[in-house]
DNA sequence: CCAGACGTTGTT
DNA sequence: GTCTGG
DNA sequence: CCAGACGTTGTT
DNA sequence: GTCTGG
């Protein structure tokens, strides 16, 4: 599901958008990819963290398990191993971001076509997400749910997203509250375009990946 | 009880 | 560390 | 998430 | 088909 996105705005306009203290060094992506260092956001700090989770009991080079961790179903985080004590402990995150891809996959011509998915409303917002701390290292996942009525039919999971004036609630709210916000978070605004197969290599990072395209129907040879 | 997995999405 | 399957 | 690799022995 | 790397 949510296994790319785009972060370009600049640090200070995040700084002040959701009122961090500190204000790390990064630059415009178009095309994050899992196990990258992406920006987060824990309460009043910003930081750098690896987009993967690793359980607390897991090796800390264990890139593969990172990798295969990169969502947490909202529905079950509570009840997986992996994720408990994250969310126990209340070790909740936002990750900033303006949009992020999907790719629907046609069945019968067994294609697939990206699309770039941003909100009407919020031209940045935060995807809600758990962290965890291994020494040095930092991993965050992304925490998602059933997909809203405008975006359903590209995909039937969607991230929780929050929108900026959101994050005290996360970060003040207890377990409980905690899910109270999740069950409450939408996608009502979302739109969406589609967009160049140029999105799937992670090499690829510039702004012409998120420019709408015009899907050319491929031709089957027999 | 111990051993072994520990995740998601999507597809069947 | 904690849950599931046997 | 997609793209790309997917193996060993032995030699340098 | 399935795993790894990014």
């Amino acid at each position: 599901m949510c296994g790319r996105y785009t972060l370009y705005d600049a640090p200070h306009k995040l700084k002040d958008l959701f009122g961090t203290g500190n204000l790390p060094n990064f630059g415009a992506r178009y095309n994050a990819a899992p196990l990258q260092e992406m920006p987060v956001i824990v309460k009043n700090k910003m930081g750098i963290a690896r987009w993967g989770f690793l359980p607390p009991w897991a090796h800390e080079d264990d890139h593969g398990l990172c990798a295969k961790m990169i969502n947490a179903r909202s529905e079950t985080v509570a009840d997986k191993p992996s994720f408990i004590e994250s969310w126990q402990k209340g070790r909740r995150c936002l990750i900033p971001a303006n949009g992020y891809y999907e790719w629907q996959k046609d069945e019968t011509s067994k294609q697939k076509q990206p699309y770039y998915i941003t909100s009407s409303r919020h031209d940045c917002f935060a995807f809600a997400g758990l962290w965890s701390k291994h020494n040095d290292l930092v991993t965050f996942t992304i925490l998602t749910k059933e997909a809203d009525a405008a975006i359903a039919h590209l995909h039937h999971r969607m991230p929780i997203m929050l929108s900026p004036d959101e994050k005290e609630d996360w970060f003040t709210a207890n377990t409980e509250g905690a899910a109270a916000i999740i069950q409450s978070a939408h996608g009502k605004d979302l739109v969406f375009h589609p967009v160049s197969d140029d999105v799937g290599k992670v090499a690829n990072d510039s702004e012409a990946l998120i420019a709408p395209v015009t899907i050319m129907q491929q031709q089957t040879m027999f």
